[in-house]
DNA sequence: CCTAACTTACTTAGTGCTCGGTAAGTGAGT
DNA sequence: ACTCACTTACCGAGCACTAAGTAAGTTAGG
């Protein structure tokens, strides 16, 4: 009835049938996400995937091509996130970084299915032949360079000590951060991650300022 | 021809068969660690443990039962290592603990597939009914508590600043160790383990003593 | 000391199930 | 007329695991 349900006139081709299509491919992808990150890629069957997405296997299949297709999408999907929150990131102060950090725990605690789908992942992803090896490789690279890039900056503007190597100190904090969050995935009742992250980005201030 | 080959007169039970099944049981599970860190626990059949151990699929679970059993075998076996340098580094003086950080790391280069082995088994037992999620909850609850007692203890000696929670610093240790691990596993060319390890030991000799 | 009974470390053969993937349509949009 | 998002039907391979036997080693009894 109304008039979003019908294309408009004609100015734009608002292709109705590849909207749909791809809202359900959104629709996947997310069921996937959370089914990779409960059991892992390898522990996932195309057929839970299918069942839970209401479609059969070859439906899905259609529009992912193989098994590795979906896994690509659900990656890249993911990434999408995460960049928004690089962006977020990089859109701040040096300064209020390091404040934004439990902020960012906060969420990933909300939504740990998230968080857990990359630490399963990743580990899967070890070995060079793995389907998301390469993905994975360049997210990290990419991420201790935005890291040692922000510490650099800090440096110039005499915010933070200049003894310290910016590149390793992007791989000690990016890992100090994956670490607390695997740690908490496997024992959540044993560990408070925001806690845990308050308190290291209070340890990497005195660590960055040199107080 | 030599005495060795043949059983004592009857002072011990030296009991062939048993002993020569233990080796066999020991190859296994070295065999099945190597498997299990390149394609994680669920990405290796049984079959490829027993081609490679030379023996057949029954023959394989006519020692561990199920492939769950092996996987237990694996890691407790595994864990008797692990054991043994919590043991090595308790026997140190809490100065000197720290100082060890990057022999540690050193060691573990050398031997790759054990740290792969279990960064790909943690991330497998993450939901709480795979079968090694709580043998690694006790491992992980453990070692922190191994580590938060060093550093009560230093505390006690004044060697570590006071206003610092135990606990809290142990899970942080933990997880940049564990963190820088899995970056060096995924991307070994980029990431200089030692180094990385060497560089946070002095990080966290200033953040323990506050200078 | 010899041998019969038992135990143990396997093997061969096979079972039922699940897996990712394919071939060949169908029917509703465009 | 054509495309495209599917479905039904199927496939061969691989999976963990079992049943039943065998041969060698170990133990107990005479």
């Amino acid at each position: 009835m109304s008039r979003a349900d019908q294309p408009l006139h004609g100015d734009q081709p608002v292709t109705n049938r590849r909207e749909r299509a791809r809202l359900r491919r959104e629709e996947i992808i997310l069921i996937a996400s959370e089914l990779f990150a409960e059991r892992g890629y390898r522990g996932t069957a195309l057929a839970d995937v299918a069942a839970r997405a209401g479609i059969t296997e070859p439906g899905l299949l259609h529009h992912f091509g193989n098994k590795a297709g979906l896994l690509l999408a659900v990656i890249e999907r993911r990434d999408l996130d995460s960049e928004a929150f690089a962006m977020e990131l990089l859109g701040m102060e040096p300064a209020d970084r390091l404040r934004a950090l439990p902020e960012f725990a906060r969420r990933n605690r909300e939504r740990a299915g998230l968080a857990k789908l990359f630490t399963v992942l990743v580990a899967e992803s070890l070995e060079p032949d793995a389907p998301g090896h390469d993905h994975f490789v360049a997210r990290y690279r990419a991420l201790r360079a935005i890291v040692a890039d922000t510490i650099r900056s800090a440096q110039e503007e005499g915010l933070t000590r200049a003894g310290l190597d910016p590149e390793t100190k992007a791989a000690e904090i990016i890992a100090t951060l994956d670490g607390l969050q695997t740690q908490w995935l496997l024992d959540p009742e044993a560990v408070d991650i925001v806690a845990a992250v308050e308190s290291y980005a209070r340890t990497l201030e005195r660590d960055l300022t040199g107080t």
